[in-house]
DNA sequence: TCAAAATCTGAACCAAGATTCATAGTACGG
DNA sequence: CCGTACTATGAATCTTGGTTCAGATTTTGA
């Protein structure tokens, strides 16, 4: 019974960016269209979730039938699957590469860039981070195990590479000879809760306006240090 | 048609602890029963998440019939909110309580208890925190408003409270002038970094563990401060 | 321009699971 | 030890919404 269509596949693709194109024409047009389904399906998943969600209004949403939804998706969950693993390897791809350039550069600089990264990944909107929010925190039974473990995968991946900044800065004697790993948990902790606050106070709290904030935060802690001058 | 039976009702509850008993025996049962499958509830609900814990799940562990919970709860959805909510309630009023005595004590053993009052309420088990994170973080769509609403409140409140001890701590010259609400969604981000990390890692990284370094990291930063022996 | 092939469409079908309710079981008062 | 009133039970409904599929529509290519 199950696997009658050729068809519905889950494959990944980079989001947005204009299709360098190299394809059969046919095809093109194709991937097209399943980009805006996953669009409008990001809309809708980040609003208000899986559950509340209806094949229906993803179709209504994305200006198809709800029948042409599965000649490209398999059934729901493979289009949701579909959606969060392609903007999570977007995702993580492009904050890895921040972090894996340059292996000598001064590591403060690196983790400024690296937030700065973060801060124009999500300038785009909160749907994507609502999403990320609800598969990397928390609810992480939003789905069947499978794409769980492949995304904490990821996030471990970045987490990890992240500690190797904070080992060459340790290394260096720059920063504190602390745990690595707990160090970019601490980071990643911190840089979160301030996307929770974006998310909740857009106007209030922009998320790059808060950048120079957590890094110092971060770098010096709260307490007062008489020893040096904190200009500004 | 809806509202045919008397009962029913989501009321709010302190949570465990020995009832003190001031009711008409019967009551008293009644209650008991009812955390009963507030219980069974949690159990299931931190493990799987809302939609895919059915009626029947419940009804077996808490060993009662289907039937039985709607004489408790008015549906479903119901029974899951007296849960999150009466959980909640007993978490933030716990945490409050410690932010709010000692007006004057040192603002950095505040923060200290305050983390050591959050790891001991987490140490009952995961599943509460996983609900808590499920609700606080990420998924604020795990059901329709209201709830959501009224739990955003509570966690403000709480982060209001935590502001405050930054605020005297500033006063004080203890801690650097900087917008003391943030602080506190900086304390906390870091603060679930952690827990995140532990939900996923129990032995590996058990949270009473990483409290010192938390703090630690929170009040003098990463990096290595000449003037200041940071003894071990 | 026409017919085969590929797509699209959305009403109809079906399964899952929440809710109901007639029936069976208990507790209480006399 | 009964009759009455309340409570528990779980099989039988009802709803919701995912999935299918027999046409309708469009594209291809000769």
């Amino acid at each position: 019974m199950p696997d009658s269509s050729p068809n519905a596949r889950a494959t990944a693709k980079p989001v947005p960016s204009a299709e360098p194109s190299k394809l059969p024409r046919r095809e093109r047009e194709r991937l097209r269209q399943r980009e805006e389904i996953l669009a409008a399906a990001l809309e809708l998943f980040s609003e208000k979730g899986f559950h509340r969600v209806r094949m229906q209004d993803i179709a209504r949403k994305a200006e198809f039938a709800v029948g042409t939804l599965y000649r490209f998706f398999k059934d729901k969950e493979d289009l949701y699957r579909a959606l969060v693993r392609s903007r999570a390897e977007h995702f993580h791809s492009t904050l890895k590469a921040v972090l894996t350039k340059n292996e000598r550069e001064d590591p403060v600089s690196v983790l400024k860039r690296y937030l700065e990264a973060k801060a124009n990944l999500l300038a785009g909107g909160v749907a994507m981070l609502k999403l990320y929010f609800a598969e990397t925190r928390g609810a992480r039974f939003s789905l069947r195990a499978g794409l769980d473990r492949e995304l904490l995968q990821l996030y471990e991946d970045l987490l990890r590479q992240l500690a190797r900044v904070f080992e060459r800065g340790i290394r260096r004697k720059v920063f504190r000879a602390l745990d690595p790993y707990k160090l970019a948990v601490a980071l990643e902790g911190m840089t979160n809760g301030f996307l929770q606050l974006w998310v909740e106070q857009p106007e209030r709290y922009p998320f790059d306006q808060q950048l120079a904030l957590i890094l110092d935060l971060f770098l010096h802690g709260v307490v007062i240090d008489e020893q040096r001058v904190q200009a500004r």
